[in-house]
DNA sequence: CTTTCCCTGTTACGGTATAACATCCTGAGG
DNA sequence: CCTCAGGATGTTATACCGTAACAGGGAAAG
């Protein structure tokens, strides 16, 4: 799934790390170790299989998420709602609303950027809100699966 | 919560069932009755509180998960991602992508049509997706809460 | 040193959803 | 009428997802 391994993930992890300190936050040992799973998933990983995965006498619960709750707020990961899932973001570190397209069929993910942000803000102004954050899933089949290459 | 009661169910319930005949389906008890519970909500449900609502000796959960993926496979009801609820679709009946306005405060949702579909399309074309549904959910503040007249 | 704040560990629980299988109903065809 | 096939439901049990609540630890400020 074109995760992270070797040099390209421990200066991923630095890079966070950096990103950590000047936003006057930790990145602990939990936290630096849910991330690094979730880079070198690269892809979608659910919170059980995080747990599962983790190591080191294991984790409980409560840690991994956490983590997870600690790594979304900072910008170096996302919750996919349609799939109960986490998933590190390419830009780590800067926080911005995420896009995805998830494949029905293999479950690959990409992040986009639809640039749809301005018509949701006037969707929501004509209704009255304020718009504070946006989630959009778009489910469909991935080049491999639309080709019967998937699997 | 702005629900349906009434003439206006009835009349609700009526048309879904004709929709349904011309889909070749059937609108059976159990489905029926779970269309009711979220028409007359006028709002998000939780399964479990139509499970608790259903009534006459009660339902079981796979009774009502049944109803719901009816409901959503033929366009009378949307799966709220983020919320983990279910809400009745004011297009009852017409298959199409659902997008939300949801309020952080006081949980007031608005079914949009912010018109992105083209642009995501455009953006799943770049990475050779092909698209087969949309899931568009933003959180805010509705105009009751922004102004402290919430709750 | 002590206070404060944040982070963590642990237990236990509650909410969400589905697997698996038996049963029943309905409508088509003989 | 009878039978059969497909879809819908009933039932039990279980798996999965996420959090409440409280105790403990460690760094940094005063
Ligand atoms: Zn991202
Ligand atoms: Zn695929
Ligand atoms: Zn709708
Ligand atoms: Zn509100």
């Amino acid at each position: 799934m074109a995760g992270l391994a070797g040099r390209a993930l421990d200066a991923a992890l630095s890079k966070a790390g950096a990103r950590v300190a000047a936003a006057d936050e930790r990145l602990t040992d939990s936290r630096r170790r849910v991330l690094e799973l979730l880079l070198k998933a690269g892809g979608p990983v659910k919170a059980y299989d995080l747990i599962a995965a983790y190591g080191q006498g294991g984790a409980k619960p409560p840690t991994v998420y956490r983590a997870l709750e600690f790594l979304e707020r900072l910008g170096f990961a996302h919750r996919l709602e349609s799939l109960n899932a986490y998933v590190a973001c390419p830009r780590s570190g800067e926080v911005h609303a995420a896009a995805f397209l998830i494949c029905e069929c293999c479950g690959a993910t990409v992040e986009i950027e639809p640039g749809v942000a301005d018509r949701v803000e006037r969707a929501a102004g004509a209704h009255g809100y304020s718009l504070r954050g946006l989630t959009l899933e778009a489910r469909g089949l991935c080049p491999a699966c639309r080709t019967g290459d998937g699997h």
